[in-house]
DNA sequence: GTAACGGCTGGAGCGCGCTCCAGGTCAAGC
DNA sequence: GCTTGACCTGGAGCGCGCTCCAGCCGTTAC
């Protein structure tokens, strides 16, 4: 598959996608007679796993560095699996942050239906 | 308070004070006869209430808008409910999305585990 | 009185994460 | 064979959200 059909199919775009290669966040890739990067379904995979990574805000270097520990092999395992598990950490603790901020909301969002109907005055809204 | 004191009680570089002010994020302060700036106590709790709506992800212009309805007054009420109930969805989405990557961190690490203890060779972590 | 400090303004600078461009090569369709 | 378009590289540019700076003024401590 050649690079714009990786685009198409990742969401990425072509000028992304190489940024990244040369970021480290994707593997030097294969190229063809051409000169052209050849990629396969399993870049694919590893794009869109990334890609979550970078949703759920896992920092730029830690995604590299786990691309990086990725691209020297199996014997980098435990280091990557220590990385997942700092994340899984870090996403419990932006579930519980944005469980109290939801709880925020809905306590803002109760002032301001008794505000509305009461025309009680508040301040600091 | 003076805008060092305010800085230090809220974390947030006077610099950037000053330019949250210009952008429309915090309303227009009164001046002391020195023409400095004189902040209340109503202002920090402010402060603390957008600092929370941008650790939670609601984007720039739309914490510009609520500010900026906050300063036009009480009738405008309705729509800064609007913009909290909209955000407090977004945060029920995101928090959908995080679960789902907590379970995804889960697999990954089980697999880590399983590849570490059993020597077996797994493409595409 | 004077030095030092904190505040003021307007505007430039910066780091991140892309995004775009010039100028070229290569390959597929007609 | 020629056109068209996708791809290549290296490097410049950009928007966001600050961050810093020059040059100045007022207040406070000694």
């Amino acid at each position: 598959m050649k690079i714009g059909t990786l685009a198409a199919r990742s969401g990425v775009s072509v000028d992304t996608l190489r940024y990244y290669e040369k970021i480290g966040l994707l593997p030097k890739v294969d190229r063809d007679a051409g000169g052209r990067r050849a990629y396969g379904e399993t870049d694919l995979s590893w794009i869109e796993f990334v890609l979550k990574l970078k949703a759920t805000g896992m920092p730029m270097r830690d995604r590299i560095d786990y691309a990086r520990l990725r691209a020297e092999g199996p014997h980098t395992a435990a280091a990557r699996r220590e990385i997942l598990e700092r994340h899984r950490e870090s996403l419990l603790a932006r579930r519980a942050d944005l469980d109290a901020c939801i709880d925020l909301m809905d306590r803002k969002i109760t002032m301001y239906e008794a505000l509305e109907s009461e025309n009680v005055e508040l301040a600091c809204m």
